[in-house]
DNA sequence: TCGGCGCTTGAATCGACGT
DNA sequence: AACGTCGATTCAAGCGCCG
């Protein structure tokens, strides 16, 4: 049994650096988390005002142990988000991790958009009460890699193709399936009027992000994310089929991703996601 | 007559930093542009391949002069994108422009993206040869002010509430609009097979900033666009009752928007605009 | 001398558009 | 419908330079 066997198919409950030094070395295929935004938003445990250098230097350490742990062709989808007044921030914390990583794409999850054609807006967002800003309307998803050079597997989360005649036209292309693009837009599920998480993700985006990675024929991937919170992570690698490591730091989240990893729960959420 | 009114609706050939010199200060309300990448385009005589940091040195003067031109409640849209292999670039010109602007709104024109409720790819874009990079579907349009506090007219370009019980629910929801948000889908016009210039974008897109800054009643806006390329910025402008003031340093391009703006050509465009 | 890196060059790409 | 053309494209090969 290989010591990263301990891990899986489980949810952790504590600090995920000290976790993660626990791993070995190049274990992990795919990493795929949304960190605490460091925006003052309210969690149970965590203090999300530090000082933004604090905040930045942390996220290095964070990019640097998951480097560590990561196979050498593995992908690691980092999930940040900007309040409208600064929007440059969430690239200053991925220029920070792309000191140990390089980006490989930069995928905007976006939550809505206005499409003229039908002339209105789709989607959800939290209206800014503000006569300057506009409101936001999306968040970044970067793909890190080690080299910046790993294969993907665009057409796993492919799209139809426009134009019919292009079907079949090269060898390839042999099903009405073509490459999605960097936008993604999936809207929030939302439960009941109310999240269990503040910051919790649509099950939808990391089973798009383990598609888009490949799932390897028989090979059980090894999907990690180290602040789980209400579980979508794991959720997502269980349906596919992946092996999960889930680890977040307070308790409560803990006991509701075990909840909702249970077999019961899965059933409800499948219906929805 | 003031110094600035000689600059008023009128093409200008030549380099568009030395023109802006011999502008006022304070004299334009509304700067729209998008300057040539650096990625190496073939342009008829800008080239488009000097060193990065020498561009990015370019681009801050630039920004500088644009700066003193601005009126203090003036806007200053700036339209960039990104190659797929570098994604953090764009925000690398705007951080150099940052340096004497503030950046107070950041507009995602978004040209090309998959909504899977229907599931299908609205849009378009130019396929891109490779299997580690997604399509890239989007650029960035920064909204620089001065104080980074000017106030915008939101509804202006506002769409329909999805929910209708939200008219009239607050004081200043009289109509059934609401923000747009910062997700601008506007696909590219497809004018004929060839487009003329290389980097022009649609009308809709000047057009949609003009109005966002605010159409003050009663007095006339100026604005400017020092890449003109192939004039959308002038047609808005001209279109919402503006002065413009257009600068392009290249002949073809110059004669190109000048027919565009004729009387005639203005007909045909307002058609498919 | 060999290998590694940078730059240049030409081939290959695939989705959109026009015929 | 099928096919030709064309990229604000990428990629690999090839040459030159340097340690």
């Amino acid at each position: 049994m290989k010591k990263i066997d301990l891990f899986k198919n489980k949810v952790i409950c504590g600090d995920c650096i000290e976790l993660m030094r626990e791993m070995p070395g190049k274990s992990v295929d795919v990493i795929i988390t949304s960190p605490p935004y460091n925006i003052g938003v309210k969690y149970n445990s965590h203090k999300d005002n530090m000082p933004f250098e604090e905040y930045l230097d942390w996220m290095e350490r964070f990019g640097k142990e998951c480097f560590r742990i990561l196979k050498e062709d593995g992908s690691f989808f980092f999930n940040i988000g900007d309040k409208p007044s600064d929007e440059l921030r969430s690239l200053k914390v991925a220029e920070r991790i792309n000191k140990s990583f390089k980006i490989q794409n930069t995928i905007n999850w976006v939550k809505s958009i206005a499409v003229p054609e039908e002339n209105v807006n789709i989607g959800h967002y939290k209206p800014v009460n503000s006569k300057r800003y506009l409101n936001n309307g999306h968040e970044f998803i970067f793909h890190f890699t080690k080299k910046g050079n790993v294969e993907i597997d665009k057409l796993s989360i492919g799209v139809p193709y426009q134009d019919k005649s292009n079907i079949g036209r090269w060898g390839h292309a042999k099903k009405d399936l073509r490459d999605r693009g960097d936008m993604w837009f999936i809207p929030y599920e939302t439960v009941n009027g109310n999240k269990p998480h503040p910051a919790m993700f649509p099950v939808k985006l990391p089973e798009m992000c383990i598609k888009l990675h490949g799932l390897k024929k028989g090979r059980k991937l090894v999907v990690l994310d180290p602040f789980l919170g209400a579980g979508s992570t794991a959720l997502a690698s269980k349906r596919l089929g992946c092996d999960y490591i889930g680890v977040e730091i307070d308790k409560k989240y803990c006991k509701l991703s075990q909840n909702l990893l249970s077999e019961t729960s899965l059933k409800n959420w499948t219906k929805n996601g």
